[in-house]
DNA sequence: GTCTTGACTTTGGCTAATCAAAATGATATC
DNA sequence: GATATCATTTTGATTAGCCAAAGTCAAGAC
């Protein structure tokens, strides 16, 4: 069984993989996304890659093994789907679970969790729209475009939130972006920076093309 | 914040203490009970003693002090809330709660509890029948009667297992010996070590004395 | 009163995970 | 090609918890 430290590198091998996936997981990307130190970092990985989860060539960085992908997507499929269920069943806020989810995914067991996902229905999405792994260890991806990549005019439905800081989840609920609420996109300027879109039956709402990128959605044919 | 070994250390020696009151727990008892050796109990306690959470007289043993009592209260609220939620609202087996609770009692948020315990309704008693304590540390305590201490023909309702091994658990779930259930006492045979009873509208069961006394019971005017 | 017994405590050592700071290596600069 | 820079790795220490085994003590047996 590994320990909960284990299971966080592996995951954020796994989340810094998903981001640039052409490229190795810099120790030091590794070691900031731990909050813990470069040397913390570089030892770590290397007791992973002697346990075969992880390959690891010094100085380029690591990649995650067959075997540290399943473990990786196990605790992901715990941690999305505890989120889910807090949401859901216990009513607390979508920018709060994330921390709660961070903990709970460490020792919520196969039975208990199997007991979760039925009663939520074998969700495919947590809140954020973070596709849920299937026991088995699969994800099921979909393909979809940045906020700041949609045409002005475009009908789009949001899709996943990809800064799931409280700070921008707060923000995108007192704006009503939320997966699956339909915006239209009103405007788009480039020397301002910004964007301009508007939720169904609702007052427009500009952003920032940082924080807009920031929101995936999803071609309506609506 | 407490570690999760301090939070066990502290609830066993509770729950030792309330098994034998008038004495100190012993380090045997307590190096038992957390399934470690002797060496490692005392030096634990010596830093739970350091940390004025527990009292400790070397040789003689070791007793909650207020603020070590209440952590331990606050530990086991969370146990006894996981494990009822784990029964009524995911349709666990109560016999199989327990282990789950063990580890879930030290990542749960206060938020989280809270939520579950007003999902619950605010319940005062876990499955098996234990006291579950208040948010501000108090316990409700009852004064129950063993099976072994009632008198023939009395009619009793179970009110909270002792035992709760898994073995034991599933024993009483197929005899429908759980808290809540009406039984008559039908006969004690001192000669024969055994006692019978008979379960509302069921067969009698007849049970070891043992066995017996690890079932307490309230009286009941009907 | 000495001795044995059994519980308890102490000592030395281990592992997992961490940090600080020194050493190393690759890259970009001139 | 020599050098400055910055990420990375190494080294030496620390902390929490644990074990094994040696040492200590109190109590009852003789």
């Amino acid at each position: 069984m590994p320990s909960s430290t284990v299971e966080n590198y592996l995951k954020q091998i796994y989340l810094e993989q998903q981001k640039t996936p052409e490229r190795l997981v810099a120790m030091g990307h590794l070691a900031d996304a731990m909050g813990v130190t470069p040397g913390t970092a570089t030892t770590m990985v290397k007791t992973l890659a002697n346990s075969g989860l992880i390959e690891y060539e010094p100085r380029m960085g690591a990649r995650l093994t067959d075997a540290g992908e399943q473990l990786a997507l196990h605790v992901l499929r715990r941690h999305r789907i505890v989120e889910l269920f807090l949401v859901k069943t216990l009513g607390l806020d979508w920018a709060e679970v994330h921390e709660e989810a961070e903990a709970l995914e460490h020792v919520i067991s196969d039975k208990v969790l199997e007991r979760i996902d039925e009663m939520l229905g074998h969700p495919r999405l947590d809140p954020h729209g973070d596709p849920i792994p299937t026991a088995e260890g699969t994800v099921r991806s979909r393909k979809l475009a940045a906020l700041t990549n949609c045409e002005v005019g475009a009908s789009v439905r949001i899709a996943r939130m990809i800064d799931q800081g409280v700070q921008f989840l707060q923000f995108a609920d007192r704006s009503s972006l939320k997966p699956g609420t339909q915006v239209t996109i009103e405007e788009l300027d480039p020397i301002a920076d910004s964007l301009t879109i508007r939720p169904e039956d609702r007052e427009p709402i500009t952003l920032g093309t940082k924080a807009a990128s920031k929101i995936l959605v999803e071609q309506t044919n609506a």
